[in-house]
DNA sequence: GCACTAAAATGATATAGATCAAATTAGTGT
DNA sequence: ACACTAATTTGATCTATATCATTTTAGTGC
């Protein structure tokens, strides 16, 4: 046995992805902007979320609908991403537990510009926006750390800008597997597992190309013994040659 | 007399850009993020401000410079850009008036992670973070409206990306034109000057494409009456059928 | 182990836009 | 009005990647 084929990505079992309220305030903990927060302070705090499960494939939310929550992931991967009007799908980005999304507008009404879908399994923390700004005006460190936050991530879209630009399809893909690497690897028998399900699609997606030419970056770097793949499945095996896909 | 080729852009004159402390005010209470300040709360804010003055083509930081300062746009226009190892240059964005940029940073060190250049003679406010802090400490208002402002960057950047991987440089420069006539345009003799100074390799790192390219679309729109163009200017002459090519 | 199916790979071709190389011209200073 | 120069345009290729068309295969359920 073990010579079966089978996806080495984990299946996590429901038990996993339905929160507890110790796996509430643990994870809420390590937020960025939480963490300035005391053990009292962010007790109440985690109060006013409330737990989600979602399976692989849900919208959580869709583009255009009323934006009435801030979100954070508990366990599982969220991808961000917006359908154009000619059927192409752009990935903003896959998020990892402990990152947020949503909506910040917190003054007047807003609408999603992007939608979220469950790339896995799930468990989301949401809180309603009223109550959110009630907890920055309670607490301004929390304001002034989430600032923080989203000037990464604005950093962030500016350098997936600076990529498209300038760099190739193949050296696109590289930084992707790379930035995933950070976010889902998990070492496995010499190489990293990349413990999230996702397609040449997806990762087409993300690097604003084709499925095929996604493949044949892909199968380019299993040639070259840089990584082992499969179906919804990547497992870097040499990441310093990666790393100078990146550059060169 | 008339008949003499002059650009139609203005060419400010220095007393124009020297802030008094009445424009600093005026300028500061439009900044989005003040709004909400009431009058003698906006006056002590002011005054943590200092006004510096910039000539076109001025580098106003350099990417990796130590980030210490935030800065607002009282008069003229910004460009904040990339240099990229290759030696491409990509603009993420040409700012307006009570436009904000510079750093956000205010836990820890930070460095820049572009560049700003002074696109025209400018006027900018700029206030150290410690200062900054203080305020948002002071003002909670202030952190939530700032916060909505942070999202919306986002957003640009993401509508950035969007459009770099899903439509043709002829789109993408019809959006880029529309969206600086909303910033930068000026009613003149049945168009819409563009008041700023830039070229076709301003317009080219916008798109993410080669000055070449950007000539030649530039040279199709004026062909089909679609704007008027000169070294360093451009007018929008039909703005609906600008807005056409965006789309179809 | 076998059949099944959606995902992935591969091949052939087309094309938008890059690149390289000149020619032209708009706007300035005098 | 004239000379000057950097910005812009235009032309002729070249190439990375998209597109279209099939074939192959990984992983699942039985």
């Amino acid at each position: 046995m073990g010579s079966r084929k089978t996806t080495p990505l984990n299946n996590p079992t429901l038990e996993n992805l339905h929160c507890s309220i110790e796996l509430k305030t643990e994870k809420l903990g390590m937020v960025p902007f939480f963490q300035d927060l005391k053990q009292p302070e962010l007790d109440k705090v985690v109060e006013k979320f409330s737990a989600n499960h979602f399976s692989e494939g849900d919208e959580i939310y869709y583009q255009e609908d009323p934006a009435h929550y801030l979100r954070v992931i508990v366990e599982g991967a969220v991808k961000l991403l917006r359908y154009t009007d000619e059927g192409k799908d752009v990935v903003l980005d896959i998020l990892n537990p402990g990152s947020y999304f949503g909506s910040l507008k917190l003054l007047g009404s807003d609408v999603y510009t992007e939608s979220a879908v469950a790339q896995s399994g799930c468990c989301i923390l949401s809180i309603g926006l009223k109550d959110f700004k009630e907890v920055l005006q309670e607490y301004p460190a929390v304001s002034i750390a989430l600032l923080e936050s989203s000037s990464e991530k604005l950093r962030a879209s500016q350098e997936q800008v600076k990529q498209l630009t300038t760099q190739s399809v193949e050296k696109r893909i590289a930084n992707i597997l790379l930035t995933l690497s950070g976010k889902f690897g998990e070492e496995k028998d010499g190489g990293t597992l990349l413990q999230l399900p996702f397609s040449r699609k997806d990762l087409a997606d993300m690097a604003g190309t084709t499925t095929e030419s996604a493949s044949r970056v892909m199968s380019t770097f299993q040639k070259e013994g840089i990584i082992e793949t499969g179906r919804q499945w990547v497992a870097i095996q040499d990441i310093e040659r990666l790393r100078s896909v990146t550059k060169s």
